[in-house]
DNA sequence: GTTGTGACTACCA
DNA sequence: ATGGTAGCCACAA
């Protein structure tokens, strides 16, 4: 069995791969990091990341091609500048996976 | 041991 | 397209 620092530490090894102006969806980000099903725990693995992080915690969005933080909050709003200086756009909250999406 | 929760998903009506 | 639902997994009560 992992701790929970090795399902971290895995998680984050694997957001350190990818690649500016890219972006994966939670779900994708634990099948990186060899945790199949582990979509949920990566997000509350994000959340624990300092704040001053310099990890690319902001390329990670879910599923549905969108930013899981509340709409209007100060990380979303981060999140989403973020994401634009990468010329990834962002037009209603929705962001095009299909073109954005990075694939190994 | 059980229950509820969350930056998640896939499926189905 | 849209909303509900049932799995999902670690963690904190």
């Amino acid at each position: 069995m992992k701790s929970s620092d090795e399902l971290r530490h895995a998680i984050w090894q694997a957001l350190a791969a990818v690649p500016a102006g890219k972006v994966v969806t939670y779900g994708q980000l634990a099948e990186l990091a060899g945790l199949r099903g582990y979509a949920r725990y990566v997000g509350s693995s994000l959340k624990q990341l300092p704040k001053d992080t310099t990890l690319p915690w902001f390329r990670v969005i879910n599923a549905k091609g969108q930013i899981s933080l509340p709409l209007g909050s100060d990380s979303y709003e981060r999140q989403r500048q973020h994401l634009l200086n990468e010329g990834i756009t962002v037009k209603h909250n929705r962001i095009n996976l299909k073109a954005y999406r990075w694939q190994p």
